[in-house]
DNA sequence: TTGTATGCGTTATCAG
DNA sequence: CTGATAACGCATACAA
């Protein structure tokens, strides 16, 4: 088990300096051929690598991006990252994830630890017990040292930096009104408690969408749903006692369980009842019947994200704090929960 | 935007030395309750935090664990990465995620970048393309170094380190016996090709079950996808011209699939067909019929391969070489595809 | 062409 | 009780 080689070890066994060895390394004409060669052959051979810890200590600067993101399990959060990945990757900057786990604790733990020292930028989702306390004083003072951040998806105004947002709101009231453009009228609407905002937003969508066909919003027919995790009964008993020819659903899984629910009841989809979920991952891919969705872009939220972010880093001099709002367009997926 | 704060900056403020600061903010006894107090009141003002970079080319060691994935996009993976952080959180060891999008280069490039100096050890699964090229020098070198490495699940025999795998064939043989069991006697298997190891243990599991049933094994039933991500008609139109009533898949996507495949031939399932895949997700979770599965544990293997990187972390001085390869036990979970 | 000195931020050791 | 110095690994301005 050979130890982890140094210049310092190259310098002493060529019996020459170590900035010699920096400088030959790096091709610096200074030195001399012969030199040079012998250096960068012995590095070869003991294959020789730079410490990043100590590059990024003298740089000030590590070349790499912190994602932080709710949770992995989530496929949207995945695909966002791959367009992070691809951005970055691009511009030579490295990604390090790390997910909060929707705990706020985790959150600050791994934001802080992240910003003394081990990367240049954030791109970050919030977590949603850290939207609920409403404390985003690691953020806020992390982007006041000057380092940039991104937010995406999960965002708070209370903060100002670049931020990458789905149009929930549009979103919903598009898939909504295709409910509504294929016949249904009294449409359930599957939704989380109102802190998380995008819940909320989406909620937004849905009752614009019915106003704008002069509908009135039938309460009732609302579900907001407190725990994702462990929501099957709930919706079941809650569709059991309704009336209702279409469902909306803010995420995947709720539209996934409604489809279970809906057929149970021997309703068929869509003709008995339409269904529209919200997110475009695996579950309405392959669900039975095949789930008409609003996607939300992730790739190119990452990607624009990244490019932001790495905008941003490589333009610091000038101190001019403008911060931009980038909304991403949605776009329905039409599929066979769905008439048309 | 005020700059990062260090204990430069403090010291040049109070107008005291450095190593002063240093050892007040510690809590050293050595100095002054006065002086103490004024530095900590001080420090906290500026909101001072040490940078972790300078710390860990101090100590030589990150307390970071990196772990690099084939993709994020996965359910298995996520499970293992919850696993994995939260043994290393109680451990007081922050969690770095990469991953290698299955490409060669990809994993080499976060893999050296990360060993040099990012993180004090890996805990890995090794990508699809680099199971095909069986290049493993960037692992071997860097454990060769001294970083302990931990595989798990993508794992090969010619990299020695600790090692966590699922026992896929034996997964794959109970599932294939529960088939068998449950009735079943002209049983298809979709499966990967052959250099995916873990599709062709699974495929191994297979062909057991079968022995152990005195069944003749007929390479007619058997389907190896190389596109997995491109793979719907190729299952569907090799189910349409086979005589079976069982299927077993190796992954979720392929027993997904093949269910849709079955429903369009009107086939009843399980009463016609009984269907099995491999790993426990959110696909065979909700899909229609759920479907029956084999279970990775994909957290327990996290929390392993976690316990035994950091051991080797903190009891590095023994230079006894002694790697432990540990084998996580699959879980049948029953569900509506298969019958019983 | 090569080497010396300095600094990045921190801590440990030792001297005052 | 406080401070100067060296060291972690590297790069670079400046000297020789």
């Amino acid at each position: 088990m050979r130890q982890k080689i140094t210049l310092k070890h190259i310098a002493k066994e060529l019996d020459i300096s170590i900035s010699t060895v920096s400088k030959a390394l790096k091709g610096n004409k200074e030195i001399s051929e012969d030199t040079r060669l012998k250096v960068k052959a012995f590095a070869k051979l003991y294959n020789y690598k730079p410490n990043n810890i100590a590059l990024s200590l003298k740089n000030r600067k590590t070349k790499t991006i912190a994602v932080i993101i709710p949770e992995i399990l989530h496929h949207f959060f995945a695909k966002v990252i791959r367009g992070i990945e691809r951005v970055a990757n691009k511009n030579g900057y490295q990604v390090i994830i790390c997910s909060s786990n929707n705990s706020f604790d985790r959150e600050v733990i791994n934001f802080e630890m992240l910003a003394s020292g081990s990367a240049d930028g954030f791109i970050l989702s919030i977590a949603k017990e850290t939207l609920q306390n409403q404390d985003y004083h690691h953020i806020t003072e992390t982007i006041s040292q000057g380092m940039p951040v991104v937010l995406f998806d999960r965002v708070a105004d209370g903060i100002f930096c670049d931020k990458i947002i789905v149009d929930d709101t549009r979103g919903a009231q598009d898939a909504v009104m295709h409910l509504l453009a294929q016949g249904s009228r009294r449409i359930v609407l599957l939704t989380t408690v109102d802190y998380i905002n995008v819940g909320n937003l989406r909620t937004q969508g849905y009752l614009r969408a019915l106003k704008a066909y002069d509908l009135e919003i039938d309460e009732t027919l609302i579900l907001k749903i407190e725990d994702v995790d462990n929501c099957e009964g709930e919706i079941l008993s809650f569709l059991e006692e309704k009336e209702f020819d279409g469902i909306f659903a803010v995420n995947e899984l709720f539209a996934v369980l409604a489809t279970k629910a809906v057929r149970l009841q021997n309703k068929s989809i869509p003709d008995d009842v339409a269904i529209i979920g919200f997110s475009d991952g695996l579950l309405s891919k392959h669900a039975s019947p095949t789930l008409t969705t609003v996607s939300q872009h992730g790739e190119q939220m990452g990607e624009k994200a990244a490019e932001l972010l790495i905008h941003k880093l490589e333009n610091q001099q000038q101190g001019l704090e403008e911060y931009r709002t980038i909304i991403i367009d949605t776009e329905l997926i039409h599929r066979a929960s769905t008439r048309e």
